[in-house]
DNA sequence: GCCGAAACGAGAGCACTGCTCTTGCTTTCT
DNA sequence: AGAAAGCAAGAGCAGTGCTCTCGTTTCGGC
């Protein structure tokens, strides 16, 4: 194993995911072409299929990779901040968030745009998924020790309990039911203010979009983490 | 005019629009596909074009067709409410919009999913686009009536006071720049909550999506409308 | 009523896509 | 050394959006 073979193979992978990012970046996540990958590497078509059995089975790797690279900026920018201060901590990572989608929108359209067309998230992608997501829950965590409480107490419909219970076991989280909804309220609402900006849906409305984004994060971090003192 | 070609024009338009509706409802909104469509009304592929110059036309017309019914459903919602019970209106908007999105989700993810390949929204759009926004708007006009307040109170950037002002010109609004910013945010908010709920984010994570986007919902209408007597 | 103009549907065709299969060549493993 | 596996190339298939041409049908002004 691990001849000149291996290794060849390796990076000729790299380089079409390479390829497919920067192209996804010029025409749209939609558009990925084999084809023109092909073209650019000096290749045939069908010899990319040497390397990914199908467009779809590119598209995933490019998705868990695209998932990695968000997780890692959420985590980065939250262990860059005292873990006792839960609103800067969730400031820091919603603000990671935003970077990292500001800096790759066709990557981050590809994780939370229209899912392209016949194309179902294999098993392989929510491991990957779910990275972001925890370093919210651990942050949680830490905002429950400390007792916050939201600023609009939520009614935790039945349904819900039982999914947070046992995200609960899932993850070790002590956030109870009232927080834990509360976040994902403003986990939601945090990823639909990117995706509305990506999309441009504030274009001619809103002029500086960045401005208004710090502020909706903060306003999200008020929300949550009401009773704990401000960073 | 109106002869007999005329009304056989109007009449094969919809019925283009309509099976591009349902074709896209059962393959996917990207999947929209002109010859399937010619196939299904017996027609060759080039004749569709006497009626849309190009898909991305085809496109435009029902998107502003699913905008004016989504703002359709807003309006309706709006009115069917005590104008002076503003929770009570954001609640029945908010409802109506996760309603027709749930029914009609190929078209939402039209209007607030990832931009079709290299689909730029041509200026037909923007009217249509602002009618439910416009919805929002007119309740929180009433709320500044009501002297409501956000739960949590934004700091406004000074680059959006400009633009908030335009819109209050526009609009004619009187809602003053924080419980805009805070309607603002809700407004998003809530579509990013339909849009991953669409999307299949909360798949094996959530089992009553419905259940929580009400309180999701309530959540917001709390945080906007905060001093202001529950309906 | 008539006749030119405009609108219409059919059909062929172009350039493109994802994907398959076969054919030789090269690297790797036994 | 020889078999097996990996590899790139090329031809080809079915499908796409779109264009162009060609007879036919309808419409509006005379």
């Amino acid at each position: 194993m691990t001849g000149v073979r291996a290794r060849v193979r390796a990076e000729l992978t790299a380089e079409i995911k390479a390829i497919a990012r920067r192209q996804m970046a010029e025409d749209g996540p939609a558009n990925l072409n084999l084809r023109a990958i092909a073209r650019e590497l000096g290749m045939v078509s069908s010899a990319i299929y040497r390397y990914f059995a199908s467009r779809d089975d590119l598209l995933t790797a490019l998705i868990v990779d695209a998932y990695n690279a968000l997780g890692e900026a959420g985590e980065a920018a939250d262990a860059a901040v005292d873990p006792h201060e839960v609103r800067a901590r969730f400031l820091a990572v919603a603000h990671a968030a935003y970077r990292w989608a500001c800096e790759k929108p066709s990557q981050y359209l590809l994780l939370f745009g229209t899912p392209v067309p016949g194309y179902a998230a294999p098993q392989d992608t929510i491991v990957p998924a779910t990275r972001f997501t925890l370093v919210l829950l651990r942050i949680l965590d830490e905002a429950a020790r400390q007792g916050a409480v939201p600023a609009v107490r939520p009614t935790v419909p039945d349904g819900v309990r039982d999914d947070f219970r046992a995200m609960r076991e899932l993850t070790g989280s002590g956030a109870d039911d009232e927080l834990m909804l509360a976040g994902m309220q403003s986990w939601t609402a945090l990823f639909g203010a990117i995706g509305f900006i990506l999309n441009g849906q504030f274009r001619n409305v809103i002029g500086d979009v960045d401005a208004m984004f710090v502020e909706f994060a903060r306003l999200l971090a008020g929300q949550v983490f009401h009773e704990v003192d401000p960073a």
